[in-house]
DNA sequence: GTCATGACATGCAGTATTGCATGCCTAATG
DNA sequence: CATTAGGCATGCAATACTGCATGTCATGAC
């Protein structure tokens, strides 16, 4: 007689997912059951939802105007889970951190070490996701983000300005030290592809000698002796064998923010967390920039 | 780690009940499955939602802050209710009506009749309810309703115009023959309580012999004998064993509206009924009037 | 004071839901 | 053409959920 919302969210979970298997793994049970409900959603709704073709699920009108509404559903859903969190005031429970990789080890662990010996009950998950956690559906109650803005609908705090410099292992200073003739080999970020301009400028024998999609690696291959990378001063600084070449001038780069989404920003934990953090990075802004 | 639904559901329906017996009548389930649910959502959210009071379960702020934005989820799912109705083409599947009482003997029945045997495949189902059924929560898909207007956010097509008139057992035709100074006995609707004002005017000798919430049992009375009751043309001249009396001249009634939700509508199975129910009432309009 | 009523807690047994294993089908790959 | 991988259907066993029966507590009626 009445539908169960719990078959509606499957159904919303099946279209995005694009599978049986994909909605199950997302809603944490088996794909058989995920089927199943869906054939109860169905039988309830006295409507076929989604064509069974070989090669999977795919969804009819009704179906999609099915997951349409569902997708409202779930919407107000994530409105309730902000709201309870923005206005829990107890420091226990589950505080969700997200913050770049490579900013961890040198700024946001001490914070954490500190913020668990003042907050014991706090549960402290730390997602070190280079991709935006969606702040919306509560993937994180805080993100530490190095954009130009903070986003659209979200409260932001600049910590520090920000620069970027060359860095390589302590030979590659030797070799620059001959003059601009010197040889210099790149280790590029896959995005950029190229030798910046600047950098060629300055020593026109300049290559890539190495692209790559990941900063960790870069910076290892730094380390081996490889060549050179630009990555911001921070993180330079803070690699054991690295020094600053002068194979490029530094530059600014984009701000280091912290971001929350407005509902959750009032809760006691987040907000215990950043009166920790702030500090921490305003204190020590000089590091980021030469 | 993630919110079950139904439990977020059935927070909703024992903040609306306010007992976990009401709320395990109104979701069909036993009342001890809605105080496990309670639980599952509690613990689910880590918060207390309810008090247990010896005298039933209290919400607290937290449980009502879930219950309304459930509240906003519910409304969702019933605009997805309705939009299903809507658009759905088959003449196939259930169709809820509902409508006065008193009028489904002489004027509906015989429609639902002809209506079934061309549309064998739609199951009827008919509500002689004297509460409005709440057509935004597809308590029905389609209403009869006499009124003076079809509602806000309904659609409606007003079908006939009414008056009432003075009905009683023949015996009392007789008893005010006599003229002016027969005494009438009048059996009063509880809302109004006392003789209608022009009656009194045209024979003094009027008083109440009997005050009475239904319709149905003063017409049952009336058919005793008892004594006079204003009513609808329709039901006086539909009543065998009534005859109109001259104790009130008639005068003009609200009218009857056929009336649906906007989205609701377009459904093949309500247009169906609709293009049966409307040309009936116009053709036999004049039998609501004098 | 006793009784009846309404509301909830709890233990137990039956049932329905779930997950796993197996098998079929299609599309993409070599 | 064989092979692999992704996607789904189905049967069976384990599990979780549900409903019933019984007991406790408070409130109000007699």
């Amino acid at each position: 007689m009445t539908t169960d919302w719990d078959d509606l969210r499957t159904v919303l979970h099946v279209i995005r997912g694009g599978s049986l298997a994909a909605a199950g793994a997302s809603l944490g049970v088996n794909y058989t059951t995920v089927a199943r409900r869906v054939a109860r959603a169905e039988a309830a709704l006295d409507l076929i939802l989604f064509e069974r073709l070989a090669d999977g699920y795919r969804p009819t009108e009704a179906g999609l105007r099915v997951a349409e509404h569902a997708s409202g559903m779930e919407e107000r859903e994530l409105d309730m889970m902000r709201q309870l969190q923005g206005r829990d005031q107890r420091l226990s429970g589950r505080l969700v951190l997200t913050a770049p990789q490579l900013m961890i080890g040198p700024f946001i662990a001490p914070v954490i070490e500190r913020f668990v010996a003042a907050h014991p009950k706090v549960d402290v998950t730390l997602k070190a996701n280079n991709e935006l956690a969606d702040l919306a559906r509560r993937e994180a109650d805080l993100a530490v983000r190095i954009s130009s803005s903070p986003g659209d609908t979200l409260t932001g705090l600049r910590m520090a300005a920000q620069e970027t410099a060359s860095f390589a292992a302590p030979i590659w200073a030797e070799r620059m030290a001959i003059g601009p003739e010197a040889q210099v080999d790149w280790i590029i970020y896959e995005q950029y592809a190229q030798v910046p301009k600047a950098a060629q400028a300055r020593f026109p024998n300049s290559r890539v000698i190495l692209t790559c999609n990941d900063m960790a690696a870069m910076i290892g291959a730094a380390v081996a002796g490889l060549g050179v990378v630009r990555m911001p001063m921070f993180l330079g600084r803070h690699t054991p064998g690295l020094v600053q070449v002068p194979a490029l001038e530094p530059q600014s780069y984009m701000d280091i923010w912290l971001v929350g989404h407005p509902d959750v920003w009032p809760s006691a934990k987040v907000k215990a967390f950043r009166d920790m953090l702030v500090p921490e990075f305003r204190a020590r802004r000089g590091e980021f920039v030469a």
